[in-house]
DNA sequence: TCATACGCCCTTTTT
DNA sequence: GGGCGTATGA
């Protein structure tokens, strides 16, 4: 269809019609990206009928892949089971699955998550380097995972002990970290050119998403997966990438063009986002880092609102004048998922909470633990991989440790020596266990195996839905449940995962019931979270860095203060530079108004210190921006007066030694006031409440001071306080 | 094996 | 300030 391109301008229609040969698109913010990625997609399938299955696309989240499989599908009426989109490390599950054997591994190989990285490496630390900190913990961590993603080669005997031996218990156990999911597929490639050639000719057409962001491993993939094909067009911005930290190497957009000369580079700089106030500040920003291919956002919306430099005495300040402003533009028609409050580092949300608890703003904190990485559910996992392996000792030790059944560290060690020293899986060794331990130990464990036995059984006969309860029960996991304090929090989590396991499993029909449930395990495997998406009317908190890709009409960067934003003190130029391009990403998050906050006294990690304002601040010029705070009113930082009424600042701060004086006592009798001003809530059964973050809900039960309360999906059942102040009775 | 106390150190995070 | 991990003792 001839209307496929007429939403696109010209650079965009440019980057969609160059189809064969290398071609890089340079994608300034909000320009537009993901509709030229897809409606390239979309080009290829109708106007070149080129076949859906010789298109590989691929992203870094699973919330970009899905996105963009749905625009694709809006755009040719195709379905998705075809559709090769998907992120890096699903893609690489998929190969492995077809072809692991030939590196040794078996097919039901698992996927592990950083946490089990972790306690894997620590493990082996322990018995290498008993005497190893905490410290010398995390060092070697980093170092594995630089090795593993080849961005940087230094090691040590020790660390190279580590590394063997951990990618030794891997291989043992059958077990896959998110690194090897890459590096075995290169292995694949490199080693069985057969396979490679395969994968080179049903991909004719590869693209790839951010491509400021991959890593040398991945570059080196996607030259595996196009092997002696050109037809290569990535999307990328230098100005974007804000991953170095884990590897992305900015340098793989100059070794594109140095390995693929005959390359077309389109630069898409019409931004449709923002207005041009907060473009004009933004390349401001971004123009004083060097190594950068110059462009300069423009949009043909108008220059819009000044943006405001906002500097409270404190932090309390900072939060109080921003909840006063978004209730004051809420009342102007702005709703609450208007507003998004970005900062550098997680610790910053905290003070928010208690402010728009009392204020009645609706917030949500993105970026919590997620889901899959609960203790239960972890656990849970833990059984079910036992249905499908024999050998996976990491997650036989989780299970026969939770709960407890009286088997320790000592006992499961000797268990392991004696696997790999006579080459037996977990049920021969335990088989064999009362040649080596104290018969009621052996016993347990015998125990253990029978259970195990029994559960693969039942697996079989029982569905799924049933299966979960089965296990629950008869392990005696439940029972051990309920003496946790977060019981209701644990077991609710639970249940939730047993509804995702029963309607996903859907999707696998047409596989037997072990295939099935070792790709539910590998889906779960490969998603951090299933997405908390806000489609509820609340204010999004969040860090710059899962900021990327979304947009908000008010954009609040707050904590704009050298240290922590940017986060260190400048010592290597390209470290800034990344600071940098982090403040970019900032600012054009915002599409109408941006507010630039800090605090003339921060209270961090219990301490109150004077801050300095960000340099980044600073390079914006004076002329795009309004004043607000103290500063607006007083040329000196002292009085703290703001419009001539005392600020709300509970500190003092002398001006002779620069030190923050005690609380002043006015301000601790305000504070208790409003502590006695405070009214329980007289909750019965079945009562309508309204809970800040939640909505209304309604409740179910009441123990003790305790109660139950059932809010609308996706939320579930609850448990508050009966006098948490989030919940109102309505 | 578990509860408690103390001391440490404090970025960003997807898969 | 506080979460987490280790040391310590029952």
């Amino acid at each position: 269809m001839s209307n496929l391109l007429e939403n696109l301008n010209e650079k965009q229609r440019e980057a969609v019609l160059m189809t064969e040969g290398p071609v890089m698109a340079i994608a300034g913010a909000g320009s537009g990206k993901t509709s030229v990625l897809t409606t390239r997609i979309a080009y290829l399938i109708k106007k070149k009928n080129v076949d859906i299955s010789n298109i590989l696309a691929i992203t870094f989240t699973n919330k970009a892949a899905r996105e963009m499989k749905e625009r694709v599908v809006n755009l040719t009426d195709h379905k998705l089971s075809e559709m090769w989109i998907s992120t890096f490390h699903a893609f690489c599950a998929k190969i492995l699955r077809f072809h692991i054997e030939l590196l040794g591994y078996k097919r039901g190989f698992q996927i592990i998550d950083d946490d089990d990285v972790k306690k894997i490496i620590k493990d082996i630390l322990k018995e290498e380097k008993p005497e190893a900190d905490q410290k010398e913990l995390k060092k070697i961590r980093t170092s594995i995972s630089k090795m593993k993603n080849k961005s940087d080669i230094y090691s040590d005997d020790l660390v190279s002990n580590i590394f063997d031996e951990y990618q030794k218990y891997l291989f043992n156990n059958n077990l896959v970290d998110f690194d090897d999911l890459l590096l075995l597929t290169i292995d694949l490639f490199k080693q069985f050119p057969d396979i490679q050639k395969i994968y080179n000719d049903k991909f004719q057409y590869v693209l790839v998403d951010e491509f400021q962001d991959t890593n040398n491993v991945q570059y080196e993939l996607v030259s595996l997966i196009l092997g002696k094909n050109r037809n290569i067009f990535i999307v990328g911005d230098e100005d974007q990438s804000i991953y170095a930290f884990r590897g992305a190497n900015i340098k793989n957009i100059t070794k594109f063009r140095e390995d693929y000369p005959d390359y077309h580079i389109v630069l898409l700089e019409e931004n449709y986002r923002s207005t041009n106030n907060i473009l004009k500040a933004a390349n401001q920003i971004i123009q004083n880092n060097n190594n950068r291919i110059e462009k300069k956002l423009f949009s043909s919306k108008g220059s819009g609102e000044s943006i405001v430099k906002y500097k409270g005495a404190t932090e309390r300040d900072e939060v109080e004048y921003i909840s006063k402003k978004i209730l004051k533009l809420t009342r102007q028609g702005y709703k609450f998922s208007d507003f998004a409050i970005l900062y550098r580092m997680n610790n910053l949300s905290r003070m928010f909470e208690d402010n728009f608890l009392s204020k009645h703003i609706p917030y949500g904190i993105v970026g919590n633990t997620s889901f899959y990485k609960r203790r239960e559910i972890k656990d849970f996992i833990a059984y079910l991989r036992m249905i499908l392996s024999s050998s996976d000792f990491f997650s036989f030790e989780r299970a026969i440790s939770n709960p407890r059944r009286g088997i320790g560290k000592k006992t499961l060690n000797k268990i392991k020596d004696y696997m790999y020293l006579y080459d037996l899986n977990i049920f021969e060794a335990i088989d064999k266990s009362s040649e080596f331990l104290g018969k009621s130990v052996s016993n347990k464990l015998m125990l253990f195996k029978e259970s195990i036995i029994d559960y693969r059984k039942q697996f079989d006969i029982l569905p799924l839905n049933d299966f979960v309860d089965y296990i629950l029960s008869d392990s005696g996991y439940l029972k051990a449940l309920k003496k946790d304090e977060k019981f209701e929090d644990r077991y609710s989590n639970l249940l939730e995962f047993k509804s995702i396991l029963h309607e996903n499993q859907s999707i696998y029909t047409q596989s037997s019931k072990q295939d099935m449930l070792l790709y539910l395990l590998e889906d779960i495997s490969l998603k951090s979270d299933e997405n908390n998406e806000d489609y509820d009317n609340r204010v999004t908190l969040m860090t710059v860095h899962s900021a990327k890709g979304l947009e908000f009409r008010v954009v609040f960067v707050i904590g704009l203060e050298n240290g922590i934003f940017p986060m260190i003190r400048a010592n290597e130029a390209n470290m800034l530079e990344e600071e940098r391009r982090l403040m970019y990403v900032a600012v054009t998050r915002a599409k109408e108004l941006l507010f630039l906050t800090n605090a003339n006294v921060r209270n961090l990690y219990g301490e109150n210190k004077h801050t300095v304002e960000s340099l980044f601040v600073k390079e914006i010029d004076d002329e795009l921006l309004s004043i607000e705070g103290y500063e607006a009113y007083t040329s000196r930082p002292s009085g703290f007066r703001t419009n001539g009424k005392k600020a709300s600042s509970t500190f003092k701060v002398s001006q002779r030694t620069n030190r923050v004086l005690p609380k002043n006592v006015a301000s601790i009798r305000q504070r208790k006031a409003n502590l006695d001003n405070y009214q329980e809530n007289d909750l019965n059964k079945a009562d309508k409440i309204f809970h800040n973050k939640y909505g209304e809900g309604t409740i179910i039960s009441l123990v003790g001071e305790n109660c139950k309360i059932a809010f609308s999906h996706p939320h579930g059942v609850k448990i508050f306080k009966k006098d948490h102040n989030a919940i109102k009775k309505i």
